[in-house]
DNA sequence: ATTCAAATGTGTATTTTTAACACATTATTA
DNA sequence: TAATAATGTGTTAAAAATACACATTTGAAT
């Protein structure tokens, strides 16, 4: 690797240290399931944090963009590769690695649990209620609530919280992922009225089945609206 | 430097090869004159960007939290420390420096451009008007306007522009200065009536000296209402 | 078959917030 | 002394957010 002219400031240390952290990315990989707002994580490996959770990360592999890495983890971890990502905060605190200087960049992506049971085979994976998180790994529960903090802000006014729920819902079920998501209730009659002024949806002209009440209508994320907010993994 | 347990992904690369990305902070620093938003560049010295301008920016010593690293950067160019400062995003791209991987994250700081003309004796050193950039050197178009747009949120609903202005300023000047931030015009009443609802303000029983003009009332922020919004370089 | 329970579906009135808008006053400058 | 330019001040209208109740439909239980 060539010397980097452009920092002028090394002062006493040789240019060999700069290289001696390590990058790695972290994903806050949120779904909905039973009315509960969950998160995938991690039984850890490493004695410090022997059986606490940790989230799912990787070190950056030094040819591949930072988003690439998220996208990568996601696929290996979920199957998925269509789902929605974002990067929310990176995390430097010296001493935050036991095993040295990592630095990590963490995203937060939102995947429709159904999905894939495929790779939950792996046992020590398991999605966790977010609300029911005390305790984490690293300082992996600063970035939880960092990620979580970041996804209320965004439902409020951006059209992603689709990306957690099956492709055909019910209004209830969407009422019921924000009030998850925003750990408040909201009037019923209200929140049916803004989505249908929002025009976010579209009529399936379908009834919900296997309900144990009055079925409600299906319906679908209105894409056409918008332009696609997922990307594909590159 | 121990060796990192917690990912089992290494695949073909050896260990050192993950210690071969460096890691850098850039620092949007932007100010208030002449009613006009202004970044703080400096004339960029590699050469596959000569002469273009570039963002303060260094390398992060091993040692060093990210947070701490903007605030050296900020200290040392400025001699300011006691500045609002903001992490933003992290630029990650393989290509985005000619000397190798080095990864950034960017902060942006507010800061009163009458306070320092100290360091400012450095002519490579330049307040720039925003709007006025049209081409940087690295990415660092996209860092300032990803800076840029995170501080057109901010200010809607936060009271961080204080930390662009003088101790006492006028209402005209808040609102040039808001203006300047969002790019639109504003009522003045409205202006006005709004800032005394919220209580941000207190009246300092003062009026302006040498304008050309009517001289207008003189307010300071409303600290006491907010914690300290800054934070002392530890 | 009838009843009960539970969730769906729908509209209006009130409050709050935001936006639009004009004129008299004060100080400087010519 | 007159002209200029910015300060200081309230009201009205529109839009958005909130509060709120009852009839309907289905499944489940008796």
């Amino acid at each position: 690797m060539k010397q980097i002219s452009r920092f002028s400031h090394f002062g006493e240390l040789s240019d060999k240290d700069y290289f001696r952290i390590a990058l790695s990315v972290d994903c806050v990989i949120f779904g909905f399931e039973d009315g509960e707002l969950k998160v995938l994580v991690i039984k850890c490996n490493i004695k410090e944090y022997k059986g606490l959770w940790s989230l799912l990360g990787d070190l950056v592999r030094p040819d591949e963009d930072l988003d690439s890495a998220s996208y990568r983890i996601l696929k290996e971890r979920t199957g998925l590769d269509d789902v929605y990502l974002e990067q929310v905060q990176t995390f430097g605190q010296v001493g935050r690695h036991p095993a040295g200087r990592v630095i990590t960049t963490a995203y937060f992506s939102l995947v429709n649990i159904k999905d894939h049971q495929l790779k939950l085979s792996d046992n020590e994976l398991h999605w966790h209620p977010v609300n029911e998180i005390a305790e984490m790994a690293f300082d992996h529960m600063e970035i939880l609530k960092g990620c979580l903090e970041r996804l209320r802000e965004k439902v409020i006014d951006h059209p992603v919280v689709f990306n957690l729920l099956p492709k055909k819902f019910s209004l209830r079920e969407l009422q019921s992922l924000y009030e998850a998501i925003l750990n408040i209730k909201l009037d019923r009659r209200n929140f049916r009225k803004k989505f249908f002024m929002m025009d976010w949806l579209v009529d399936l002209e379908e009834l919900e089945e296997d309900v144990p009440h009055r079925p409600g209508k299906l319906y679908k994320f209105n894409q056409a609206k918008f332009g696609r907010k997922t990307k594909k993994i590159s």
